[in-house]
DNA sequence: GCCGTTTTCGGCCCGACTGTTTTCAGTCG
């Protein structure tokens, strides 16, 4: 059983716990074990009794039911828990409104046991009946009941997000009260998506930038405003929270909203045992503030380093930053090349000049083409004459475009049974080779795994591209043995791709931390199918940062006679 | 159910807001 599953069975547990009415921090132990579970780097189905008891919050009870769930597939309790209560139960708490509590008397004093019962129920008018429930709430799960299918489900790719986070920022900073203004939540933390915005503003006074913010011209629905926050939805789908604090709360408060959730629980307990409290407003010991301007102040105060938002999801940068031992996190400004780009030879949108100038425009020292191989019939993938016919083109280019050094390369696809589209000899003339996987996606774990490990075992091969082919939003990650992979890569000397891609970051950031771990280079490459696309290499050291991967875990930070050392045929 | 520099019991992060109540429970982040 793979990590997510076991975590989804946890926190399905957890779900159902607390619809029993079962104490709450028995709740949490189950949330929180998914958690840990969900970020662990290795299968922990595959794990000893030993190494599991070392993962926080992991147990001997759920030490137990993890090595359960990998022998057999399924618990006692889960089942016992699942004929306890109608099926639909559990889906009314995607409802807004609706906690494990109201269900719970939704149940007993209404007898409701799904969204259309609920329904039913609500335009009736029984709702009110309950002592506890108005018309109001009425009206809001009414409401809520025809939304929240999809909304519960999307979230947006962060680089579509960062569009409306920057201009919503330009725009607040045109407030003149207003004194700072950041974007916290996930998206400070730069995960992959963010689900909605969290608005930060340090201001002298709240209600004008409140006003500010109701005027910003994407604006399509005001959910809500008070004294010192308000909601709104921007464009069709995207929920933007503004939070206005006074500017000696601004550290405070942008620790607390950047999260995450479980980070910031971590920091809290510290605080609890130097007998301090933090909250957003600040850091207390009794009533005095002792910190809460800066975050740095904060975290200094608690004994630890300032720790990079991209760290903070309590993946072990607390106890990093109380050992002053936070990993010095890799930069854009790091990148010296880019190792994965298209031209017009098969997918891409630009020539090879065209991509060689931006390359160099965008503070590159090199960067290589690496066009489709044959198999990719539909994109006009290359085949050993075109490849041959490409590299004069290159040369040419190389010897007109100043400052940058066009390398020739390939994105050669690796074949069902793991051997390239493209013969050995070929690609031993190249300088650098991306082996990637672009069908049969959905084969079975152990078939896949083989088919990168023998790829990988192909000297030719500096790098997997892509590795997991997720697509966000569209596409799972087909299912590999990443430990294996690991091994093999390590022991070839193979890199793995970061695909800097928007909608692929892959790899994600806790394989990142699995291949630092593991000895392995990573190489974050902005797959550019056009000059525009050398921005997105940002994105991938975004995620790389959440991998906790530092300049030298990275072959491209490398100047290129370094690269060429390496052993390869560059 | 986890966990321990107050260590094997008795804690377990914190506050705002909403809607509903006359003092607070539940939800949410």
């Amino acid at each position: 059983m793979r990590n997510d599953e076991i975590a989804s069975v946890f926190d399905e547990i957890a779900d159902m716990l607390e619809l029993g009415g079962e104490n709450f921090f028995r709740v949490r132990a189950y949330r929180n074990a998914a958690r840990a579970v969900r970020d662990y780097p290795e299968q922990v189905a595959a794990l000893s009794r030993e190494k599991l008891d070392e993962i926080p919050g992991i147990g001997a009870d759920l030490a137990d039911k993890i090595a359960t769930l990998a022998a057999t597939g399924d618990l006692p309790l889960r089942a016992e828990l699942k004929g306890s209560f109608p099926a639909g139960l559990l889906d009314l708490r995607n409802v807004g409104g609706l906690g494990p509590k109201r269900i719970r008397l939704l149940a007993e004093r209404l007898h409701i046991r799904n969204r259309e019962d609920l329904r039913r129920a609500a335009e009736a008018g029984q709702l009110r009946t309950i002592r506890g429930f108005g018309p109001k709430l009425e009206e809001r799960i009414v409401k809520s009941l025809v939304h929240t299918v999809e909304e519960a489900a999307h979230r947006m790719q962060y680089a579509e997000a960062a569009l409306t986070a920057n201009d919503l920022i330009a725009h607040l900073r045109g407030c003149a009260q207003v004194k700072r203004v950041e974007v916290a939540g996930s998206f400070r933390r730069r995960r992959d998506t963010v689900g909605d915005l969290d608005v930060l503003v340090a201001a002298s006074e709240a209600e004008p930038s409140i006003r500010r913010f109701l005027e910003f011209p994407g604006v399509t629905n005001k959910l809500g405003a008070g004294e010192t926050k308000a909601t709104v939805v921007i464009g069709d789908k995207l929920q933007v929270d503004l939070r206005v604090v006074p500017r000696a709360s601004w550290g405070a408060a942008l620790v607390y909203f950047t999260g995450s959730k479980a980070h910031g629980v971590h920091i809290r307990r510290i605080a609890q045992t130097h007998g301090l409290l933090l909250n957003e407003y600040g850091l207390f010991r009794g009533e005095r503030a002792i910190a809460g301007a800066e975050e740095r102040d904060i975290y200094e105060a608690l004994g630890m380093d300032w720790v990079p938002p991209e760290l903070r999801e309590d993946r072990g940068e607390v106890e990093a930053a109380l050992e002053h031992r936070l990993p010095a996190l890799l930069q854009r400004s790091d990148l010296r090349g880019d190792l994965h780009t298209h031209s017009t030879w098969t997918d891409g949108r630009a020539t090879i000049r065209e991509m060689a100038r931006r390359a160099a425009a965008s503070g590159l020292e090199y960067f290589a083409i690496t066009d489709h191989s044959q198999r990719l019939t539909m994109v006009h993938g290359l085949d050993s004459e075109r490849l041959r016919e490409q590299a004069r083109e290159i040369e040419a280019v190389g010897a007109k475009v100043s400052g940058i050094k066009v390398l020739r390369g390939i994105e050669v696809d690796i074949l069902e049974d793991g051997t390239l589209d493209l013969p050995d000899g070929v690609l031993e003339e190249l300088d650098w080779v991306v082996a990637s996987v672009h069908s049969k996606l959905e084969q079975e774990t152990s078939a896949m795994t083989r088919r990168l490990v023998r790829a990988i075992r192909n000297p030719n091969v500096d790098v997997i591209g892509h590795p997991s082919g997720r697509l966000i939003g569209r596409r799972e990650a087909s299912g590999f043995d990443l430990r294996e992979v690991l091994r093999a890569a390590h022991e070839e000397g193979c890199a793995l791709e970061v695909n800097a891609q928007p909608d692929r970051l892959d790899l994600i950031d806790t394989a990142c931390m699995a291949a630092k771990r593991a000895g392995v280079k990573v190489v974050i490459s902005s797959d550019a199918h056009h000059p525009h696309d050398f921005a997105a290499l940002e994105y991938g050291v975004n995620q790389a940062r959440r991998g906790w991967i530092e300049p030298s875990d990275v072959l491209n930070t490398r100047p290129l006679n370094e690269l060429r050392q390496r052993g390869s045929r560059l």
